[in-house]
RNA sequence: GCCCCGAUAGCUCAAGUGGAUAGAGCAUCUGCCUUCUAAGCAGGUGGUUGCAGGUUCGAGUCCUGCUCGGGGUACCA
């Protein structure tokens, strides 16, 4: 199976072993661990396991180092693991290690480590948790990619908000990134589009005949059928294919969807349309290139391209016979060479599930023409299922049954929107009930994320206000308290959680850490004062909760999602 | 028919390459504001991770078969 081929050598592309090499502490802890095993005389060949424990009774850092090894060492997990304990050379990192049953070693940092990071949150600030993995590279992301025959709907909202969250994050560990919205203005959708202006034009002048069922039903249509005639008067009555109606539509509504992406803080690099893939010749040029190498053949006066041999499942389509034109699949590659040659290190493409079965054909097709398909990453997302009354809503463009993406924006705004669209894991189906983002806009996760930034910020209002100096100087050994060292801890967790969402590309993991930290905070919060008549607690209580303010708003910019001074 | 994704608490969903007692939010019940923002905190109720097998020290995660839902499977994009 050559797609999982090519999947595997993505996993190695963005081999989070790599990454984590960025994450001092735990590569300290694999260097303790290698010379343990060195001490012992045992040989382990993978990549050994530093990972967080889902408990924090279990340590700051745990490993399955001895579970791995009992199979060739024909030793119980425990005893190997009671051997590495004792061979751990000496750090001042580590308070303790411990052996847990069934064979786990778990590590406990010393509170001086925690504490350390305070320092470093303050003096690093808004660049806090960037790692420079990507070192420059130039990475494309195409998403929306949704041909302008109509408003966003709530569905094209996930891909917006996934995409461009997805593109921050790259952008945040050094790549550079360019957001790109690819668009189909040649083909039979767009023609329709054109008509269905026509006929509300037509309207307009007065004819009393039925608009076509399978045309776009939309308002928006009326309007520039509208524009049309202040343009035109009634010159073009007799003259539906005129390329006037398509043209104007088609700067209409691009102009309103950049608005709602605008909205959503979105913005493209790059509008790339098939059309010229045409006019350029690059498709022709696909075309040539594919038959050169005996890619493609003829058959029943179609040209067919031999997917087969190059990863696909069945021969397919390049070029019609019944009309004298190209398949989608075409065009596809020839935008896709097109990446290649723009020089990208890393191409990301976002589709909906809907489009999961054209990707392949363009895997292979440029496997065919020699190019690093590995350097290719296709994200497939899931439908959003829009509940409204307790009901599903059926949306579709063409009958206009939807919920525009600006509704939704007019409803709960861009935070909770964002938000909502990040929170769920791209392959789930996401079912978004109205009634209640918007009943429940006060109560979202979001604003939960929000207070505890605007809390924080609410106690460094006063201390400045008292004049409180923490910025320097301040004793930091006085953070010991046990809600206080959890979160410190999760404080250094935070680069941890860049990493996962790099190396998954999911940025949902990112929304389910800054809960994390929002309830840490909120949890010492309550339990400790900031603010007290002890000055010298004081002052490292407020580095403290700076240090979570900053991790808050990083990763909140991250997100796209704004982190407000008072609420 | 075949392919892809899903199924986890009443509801919406987590659980990075197989790890420890499967976690949050909403809903519901009980407490906590003379103190830096109660949009908060603490606790209770709630589970055979769709079903049946298998792989192994160990499975929500991997494999096989089935059930249900979504999306594909065109010389539509």
């Amino acid at each position: 199976m050559p797609l999982i081929l090519i999947c595997t050598g993505l996993a190695r592309r963005l081999n989070l072993g790599r990454f984590l090499k960025r994450i001092q502490m735990i590569d300290h802890i694999r260097g303790l661990l290698i010379s343990a095993l060195a001490r012992n005389g045992f040989t382990y060949n993978d990549s050994i396991q530093v990972e967080r424990p889902k408990q924090e009774s279990f340590g700051h850092y745990t490993t399955n180092l001895a579970l791995a090894l009992a199979k060739t060492l024909r030793q119980p997990p425990l005893e190997i693991a009671q051997k590495i304990i004792k061979a751990l050379p000496e750090t001042e990192l580590i308070e303790r290690a411990e052996v847990k049953a069934p064979g786990f070693i778990n590590f406990f940092l010393c509170p001086k480590v925690l504490q350390k990071a305070v320092t470093e949150v303050l003096s690093i600030g808004a660049d806090y948790g960037r790692l420079n993995v990507g070192k420059n590279q130039r990475v494309q992301v195409e998403f929306v990619s949704a041909n302008p025959t109509g408003p966003l709907t709530v569905g094209h909202g996930r891909q917006a908000v996934l995409g461009d969250t997805l593109a921050r994050i790259l952008e945040w560990v050094g790549y550079q990134v360019d957001r790109e919205y690819y668009y189909n203005d040649a083909g039979r959708q767009m023609r329709i589009l054109g008509h269905s202006v026509y006929w509300r034009y037509r309207q307009l002048l007065g004819w009393t005949g039925e608009f076509p069922e399978d045309h776009y039903q939309g308002e928006y249509i009326v309007e520039i059928a509208r524009k049309v005639m202040q343009e035109h008067g009634d010159a073009l009555q007799e003259d539906p294919e005129n390329k006037v109606f398509r043209i104007v539509a088609e700067e209409a509504i691009f102009e309103d969807i950049k608005n709602t992406l605008k909205r959503l803080d979105i913005v493209f690099d790059y509008f790339y349309n098939e059309k010229s893939l045409y006019e350029n010749g690059q498709v022709n040029d696909v075309l040539t290139r594919l038959k050169a190498i005996g890619a493609s053949y003829e058959k029943d006066g179609a040209i067919w391209f031999r997917a087969g041999q190059y990863g696909g499942s069945d021969d397919r389509v390049l070029w019609k016979s019944v009309v004298d034109e190209a398949t989608y699949r075409l065009p596809d590659i020839a935008y896709h060479v097109t990446k290649f040659e723009r020089g990208y290190d890393l191409v990301i493409d976002i589709f909906g599930a809907d489009h999961h079965a054209t990707y392949p054909d363009v895997l292979a097709g440029l496997q065919a023409l020699g190019y690093d398909t590995a350097r290719v990453r296709t994200l497939i997302h899931q439908f959003v299922t829009l509940i409204r009354s307790g009901e599903k809503v059926k949306m579709s463009t063409r009958k206009a049954t939807y919920i525009t993406l600006d509704e939704l924006i007019d409803d709960v705004g861009r935070d909770v929107a964002r938000y909502f669209f990040l929170m769920r894991g791209m392959k789930s189906h996401l079912n978004f009930d109205l009634d209640l983002a918007k009943t429940e806009s006060e109560e979202n996760p979001v604003f939960y994320l929000q207070y505890a930034h605007a809390r924080i910020c609410s106690i460094l209002r006063n201390a400045a206000l008292k004049k409180l100096n923490y910025e320097r100087d301040c004793d930091l050994t006085l953070l010991k308290e046990e809600e206080t060292l959890s979160l410190l801890n999760t404080i250094m967790e935070f680069r941890e959680i860049i990493v996962i969402c790099l190396s998954t590309l999911e940025p949902q993991h990112l929304t389910t850490y800054l809960q994390k930290i929002a309830t840490t905070f909120h949890k010492f919060y309550t339990i400790h004062r900031v603010i007290s008549d002890d000055q010298e607690l004081t002052r490292a209580r407020l580095a403290l909760v700076k240090a979570v303010q900053i991790v808050l708003a990083n990763g909140l910019t991250l997100l796209g999602i704004t982190a407000p001074q008072r609420m």
